[in-house]
DNA sequence: ACTTATTCAATTGTACTCAATTAAATTTTA
DNA sequence: TAAAATTTAATTGAGTACAATTGAATAAGT
């Protein structure tokens, strides 16, 4: 059985070093420029980019420890703890070590972290609605990215 | 003529804010994951993320202003005034203003910053063949990026 | 020419992001 | 059970990102 021929068999040095054939650059500014477009939203709501996607996962599930919300979120302790420190302090959520096993920390959100949720909503309506990427295409990028990072995390 | 039913006039609010259903969090998790593969094959050559796409940007074409570069890289000067002075303490690259405009920086590479490319060309080769998500579907993400960094920037 | 506006890089301050280390709690193993 | 290994958060330090401000140089307007 043979095996399939590879772009990387032909390609020049010079080729495969250009930024534009890069995945890795076109992920790393398309994700900078687009948590920019989000900063007009999430100001007046009092939240930073990393905050508002913890609260994201916090709504879908509280009452969780940091380690599964940092698993969730691709984030480690260093980033998270701070974090979620900043958002306690705002009254958004609770931070607590329980008896049952003293070294985890479950992470429950406030009733006014539960009523940031309806002011939220609008966020992501104002993004897509005021961007000229259309719905399908952003749909199937988001798919493709699901398989990328599957693909990247194991 | 009527608009396209929109995915935005049907979905709830708590669809709207799943973690899943959101471009910029599939953007800001693949790309922080892939900038840690990069590190194991960067940290050798002594450079770090933002430096190696910096020096790729260079190789393809030096001799220009800071501005340029910035916005080449979508970086600004408080990213890359203090990159570039660190890259320059390497030897990589001359950071200097001509009398022809006094505002300016021009950066251009030395011969060490031009011999360091010989040896950053496995980088991307070691990430592609290390990687399980196939080239077909990389070359499209690659597009599709492309694309939604178009739709973004203006 | 002179004033005003613009451009560019540097600086400052805030907020991550992550690797590495530390320390306490719990689990596993001998 | 006592010692060793593992798990979890917190801490530390280096390196970005970026908004906002500053100051010098140049361009534009009068």
């Amino acid at each position: 059985m043979k095996n399939k021929d590879s772009i990387l068999d032909h390609i020049s040095d010079n080729d495969i070093l250009k930024l534009d054939n890069q995945l890795c650059f076109a992920l790393y500014v398309s994700s900078r420029e687009i948590i920019k477009k989000y900063k007009p939203s999430l100001d007046p709501l009092g939240l930073t980019y990393t905050g508002y996607i913890t609260m994201l996962a916090l709504w879908e599930k509280d009452n969780v420890t940091m380690k599964s919300l940092g698993e969730k979120l691709h984030l480690d302790s260093g980033t998270l703890t701070p974090l979620l420190k900043k958002l306690e302090t705002k009254g958004l959520l609770v931070r607590e070590r329980r008896s049952e096993d003293e070294r985890n920390v479950y992470i429950t959100l406030t009733k006014q972290g539960h009523e940031l949720k309806k002011d939220t909503a609008i966020v992501p309506r104002q993004l897509i609605s005021s961007s000229s990427f259309d719905e399908e295409s952003t749909i199937e990028l988001i798919k493709l990215l699901h398989r990328y990072i599957t693909s990247i995390d194991k």
